[in-house]
DNA sequence: GCGCAAACTTGCAACCTCTGCATTGTTGCG
DNA sequence: CGCAACAATGCAGAGGTTGCAAGTTTGCGC
């Protein structure tokens, strides 16, 4: 448990008055007509403290993904030996789906959100980018091969492609989100597509 | 031979001042150093005639994407019937690796830079992802799944990371540029594995 | 050649994101 | 209590980007 003192909890609770009204403003304009000083306003905090909080506007809606990326880290970083990057990454993806309210309101609108918008589905990207680089990078040892190479990229891309396919499913407010099962079964898919490929490296190489 | 006046001819001629100039720039000083100030002085342009041009400051550096995307999307529609996407994604790559000077020491600029400016990163992973939604269309056309399936996007996202692989080799001063044929080795591993997956999941499925 | 409409360039004002810096509270702790 | 660390704020400013309106240039038919 980190730091229990009263700073620590004021400025979490700053962070959320600042996700919550974000998200609210987000909602009702949308993400490119809200300003930094709305949302500022709206948490009631001086718009220059909003910056010491999130590095961009884009940033509150993905108010988690740090704490996300480094479990992923850490679980890649500390994985047995005798597991591989990808096995890791299905069991960090199985904790994510685990520990989701797939009927969330506030995690559907975010989704629904990052479909509207052109700067919110970029800044995705780059999220997924950088979950990309740091899972080709644990493939290649692996492996064994170099961080350049072809192999860990495509794979690693491959994973991060299927996890983006993932987390656009049932958006529409027409389709109802996935449930567990169907979320698991998703990622089983991925997971022998990549199976088969890499057997056909292997047997190519 | 579209539009031979004078009229377009100067525009093509101001487009590529506007290239040439910026690309010096970024060279000399970075690209988060130089400014479309700078940019327009050295283009001996206003600043604000960049914008009739380049939508933004990064989009200099990729100042051919647009007609290259264009060009996979048209093959992509105008495929024989025969043709699956991933085919024509191949003789895409294939035909830019044809027309493409390894040794060219504008293009290995480019991709230097693209490698030192998180800016320039961000963007060029955009349009990736945009290369991705396209060929994830005709790959779900081709496989017959809807548009939102795992499938086709997992596909097209670990070629686009093929692709990504492939641009990024032979960077480093150190290193010396892929020749033509290494070039399309990359391509074909990355072929080989595709096909091993689409084959896993077919059995599989 | 003339003259007009379309297209291009430019300057200007404005808005917005984001950063550095200096100031002024607040909190934690000995 | 009083100090040192930390947080919030205000201010100023740089830089990207857009809308608008005024001035230029070009293409073209007469």
């Amino acid at each position: 448990m980190p730091d229990t003192g009263l700073r620590e909890r004021k400025k979490q609770r700053t962070r959320e008055a600042i996700v919550d009204a974000a998200l609210r403003l987000f909602e009702e304009r949308g993400f490119d007509q809200t300003t930094i000083a709305d949302i500022a306003e709206a948490a009631d905090i001086a718009p220059r403290t909003f910056f010491g909080y999130f590095p961009s506007k884009e940033d509150v809606v993905f108010a988690d993904f740090p704490t996300h990326f480094e479990g992923l880290a850490a679980r890649l970083r500390d994985r047995p030996g005798d597991e591989t990057a990808i096995e890791a990454m299905r069991a960090w993806i199985a904790g994510l789906l685990e520990e989701m309210d797939y009927t969330d309101e506030r995690e559907r609108c975010r989704k629904r959100m990052i479909g509207e918008s052109e700067a919110l589905a970029a800044h995705d990207r780059n999220l997924m980018g950088r979950v990309e680089d740091l899972l080709a990078e644990s493939i290649a040892r692996d492996l064994d091969d170099r961080p350049g190479d072809v192999r860990p990229r495509m794979i690693a891309s491959a994973v991060t492609g299927a996890l983006a396919a993932l987390d656009k499913t049932g958006i529409k407010q027409s389709e109802s989100p996935p449930t567990h099962a169907e979320a698991l079964a998703m990622v089983d898919e991925a997971l022998t597509f990549l199976q088969g490929g890499i057997e056909a490296l292997r047997r190519a190489g």
